[in-house]
DNA sequence: TCGCTCATGTAACGTGTTACATGATTAA
DNA sequence: TTAATCATGTAACACGTTACATGAGCGA
């Protein structure tokens, strides 16, 4: 699945202009994909190519030319073909998670901005979520898209502030690499080894 | 940050093959940070060449060739730079959430195979998680990523569980495309218009 | 005057995915 | 005999990111 696929999903929901999805993607898409303009504008222009969106030139006062997509039948059917053929996947790639992995290789006062940034971050995003649930006039699909991203957030949250002392007391405080660090065998971690 | 600084960090932990290396991001990077073979092996000797690593040629009765590869210290210092510089981000890309946002256009008895399908794959990952923290000899960073992982796969279990039932009520039973859909305005669900 | 909103796009680049190729050993 | 484990790799392709480019209006 991709950001062409998305594009229709948006378009399924109303008329719209590149500019109004890629506000999609900040808000009800923000906690599941992300695109850029560079992502969504080429994205737009294929669809059409495709014949699976079309668009009507819209010029404005005082404001620059709009392009109004919709959805064409062509369009909806391959939405509903590519969602029923997708299976339902999640991957996600955290760096900061990457950093708390290797957190003993971190100075102590970087690990608290990082623990500081993140933690305002996801409360940033909590409120938006948050704001999003008001207006609650969704399907129940949509709904539970947005009470998902509401519970995971909420426990990033919790578990960054439970666990925030126990990081920074284990951090070093020195200036230098930590080479003291006992290292931990690879096959320890990989626990595929003997089961799953 | 990339295949490679994982390459690195996964060797920070001891000396290690490509294919052990890839165990590790099954296991104990799985939830964070995804990479196959057609990855792990061109950073590996993009690695090489910049001399952050090297490989010893070992070879084996009965096996195939092995190369491990153990970190120089110019590795680990490239690491630690890495590290540092890194900004605490975290993004996902979740066809699970797109299904659910879109419930609407699936056929019911789809919608339900991918709710059943995906609580399982959870399940599982809950259970690789549990495995994992129980050999706790681990830095504090290991152990709170565990402990992330836990969290969000539970917060996410949960969910599923609890609206289960109201996201197949409103499914639709009918074989043909959804039409009837009330569509919603792209504008409703896009917050920044008027806050953030 | 500074920065934000509206509005669209391109081009180069980096990165990762997928499928393919090989092949012996071992446990069920 | 089937599938999994061990073990390494390549090549084509798809995809997305980033930075750049433009430019008017509006509110603080």
């Amino acid at each position: 699945m991709d950001v062409k696929t998305l594009c229709l999903g948006a378009l399924s929901l109303g008329d719209a202009t590149g500019y109004d999805i890629k506000k999609l993607f900040e808000d009800a898409f923000s906690h599941f994909f992300v695109a850029g303009y560079g992502s969504i504008y080429p994205a737009l222009e294929k669809l059409t190519e495709q014949g699976m969106v079309l668009y009507q030139r819209q010029q404005q006062e005082k404001r620059p030319d709009k392009k109004v997509y919709s959805l064409t039948s062509f369009g909806r059917e391959a939405l509903v073909h590519e969602l029923i053929n997708t299976p339902p996947r999640e991957k996600s790639r955290s760096e900061f998670l990457v950093l708390m992995f290797f957190a003993h290789l971190l100075p102590s006062q970087r690990l608290a901005e990082v623990l500081n940034e993140f933690l305002e971050e996801n409360k940033k995003h909590l409120q938006m979520l948050e704001e999003l649930s008001k207006c609650a006039d969704q399907s129940a699909g949509i709904k539970f898209t947005i009470a998902y991203g509401l519970a995971a957030t909420r426990a990033a949250i919790e578990c960054i502030e439970q666990n925030r002392e126990a990081l920074l007391r284990d951090a070093y405080t020195t200036q230098p690499v930590a080479d003291a660090y006992q290292p931990v065998s690879v096959a320890t971690l990989a626990k595929n080894s003997k089961n799953e």
